[in-house]
DNA sequence: TTTCATTCAAAAGTATGACTATTTGACCCG
DNA sequence: CGGGTCAAATAGTCATACTTTTGAATGAAA
């Protein structure tokens, strides 16, 4: 009832450093993990204070940037409860994130490429009349560094990924566009299944080039065509050695944010 | 200065109902329709509390949410600023609600009817395959909506909404189904502009009916090409009398919720 | 026993004030 | 004139108190 900030700890370490991300990633982590079921209603606001060792306005925005996600529902006397999974935000790039290897879960591995083929091939169409000379020398340069990254498998993929992002921007369609989040979880996961074997990344340089050159034509057939080719590539990658392995991106997820981190 | 919890009408009137929706909307619509430029920086929060006559604490819970949706940044001691637009998460429903008929601009409305055109009629050769009869019966239904909606446009639109809807749905593609706010959105708007003439309304049950069949005789090919002729309908429509008037949907995105309506 | 209205309590929603951390820009020193 | 330091401005965090909403328990009436 007095005043007393900083409840007894005052002495030391009276720092607040900024935590609203982490709460916010940790809670969204249990819940895309299933740690909190579909359904279920999460700690109340002010058990979640003491798990985590922050203030309510904190849980509370972070709670606020969950609903926003379409993750959970916050209503009085019931409290927070998770929303069902065809609420989620699927196209949210943190949720991607936080779904980890459980993006295989409700075949959702499987919806995104069928996105892609469905969409990639048009937008390379697209791209191949209205992409900007800037625009085209980007996705060469990104070209190039998949090209350079030599045994570097994940500079190979950071490349490939900056690849399909530029081709989906030179599209010019600003929806298409909102897809390479998609695009990004769906190649960051497809690395850890796929075959490092060098000739395989040798084919996948050829049709990305194919891609360039059409694109550098104006030939919009031809920039479709590759595009399909760019995918066939990947299902092909995925259906090879994709089935046989485990699930082997359990380290990807960042470590866990556990609760009262700040215990001391 | 002092305490005087509620500025002087503490005697009457001390109800503080669930405002913060309305902040959120108040402020979102300012950004949508450039009251608040992109990339300049909208009003500190102790002066949005003013201005909207609400505690810092909605007002921070309301930023967070539209920050969310990637409308705006915050930083310290530099304010919060509204980001570009390429950053707009645009399958929001609330984000296309608020921009309103402003939709033309960017010409978003033109990149969503290309997405459309890419998606649907994929959408409905899966859904040709996948749908179940439940999913069937419920297309059935809001086709018999449509057609039994007389001359009240606004009523067939809300189905045609539905219908499209539930065929993302039935696509079984967890991606796709995400489109529907673009689609919902897209309808809502082409509302305005449509034709009202009795015989298109006949025609476009026509081949929203062809749709249905296919799907029941599980034709992927035959729906696929209905879809087609659906959204060729609707573009035409739009280019027929859609160029020549004006935009008459300024009344749509509900009034606007001023600062200090909570006056008294 | 069932059904309806009343009351109660639990949870989120709002308000307020104080303090902290971060960053920018200006000022000062070399 | 350049670079480093300091101070002010603003969002971020904390703590507490209060209000509104709403489900459930309670009790009365049919």
């Amino acid at each position: 009832m007095t005043k007393e900030p900083r409840g007894g700890k005052t002495d030391l370490q009276v720092r607040r450093p900024r935590v609203q991300k982490n709460v916010t990633a940790a809670i969204g982590l249990d819940i895309c993990s299933d740690r909190y079921a579909v359904g279920s209603v999460l700690p109340r606001e002010s058990d979640l204070c003491e798990m985590y060792g922050v203030s309510r306005t904190v849980v509370r925005e972070s709670l606020k940037i969950l609903s926003t996600k379409g993750l959970v529902h916050s209503r009085p006397r019931v409290g927070t409860v998770v929303c069902e999974k065809t609420d989620w935000n699927l196209l949210d790039p943190q949720i991607l994130e936080w779904m980890g290897p459980r993006i295989h879960d409700l075949d959702l591995f499987g919806c995104i490429l069928e996105t892609r083929r469905t969409v990639e091939p048009v937008a390379a169409a697209f791209a191949a009349e209205r992409a900007t000379v800037q625009e085209i020398a980007d996705l060469d340069g990104a070209w190039r560094r998949m090209r350079d990254a030599g045994t570097d498998i994940e500079a190979f993929t950071r490349a490939d990924v900056q690849f399909h992002e530029i081709l989906l921007k030179a599209s010019h369609n600003q929806v298409f566009r909102q897809l390479s989040s998609i695009i990004h979880a769906a190649l960051i996961y497809a690395l850890y299944r796929s075959n490092e074997a060098v000739e395989d990344r040798e084919e996948a340089l050829l049709v990305h080039r194919e891609l360039v050159e059409a694109l550098r034509l104006r030939d919009a057939e031809a920039a479709r065509a590759a595009s399909h080719r760019t995918l066939d590539l990947a299902v092909r990658d995925l259906a090879l050695n994709g089935a046989s392995r485990g699930l082997a991106a359990s380290s990807v997820g960042a470590e866990r944010f556990s609760p009262s981190f700040r215990g001391s």
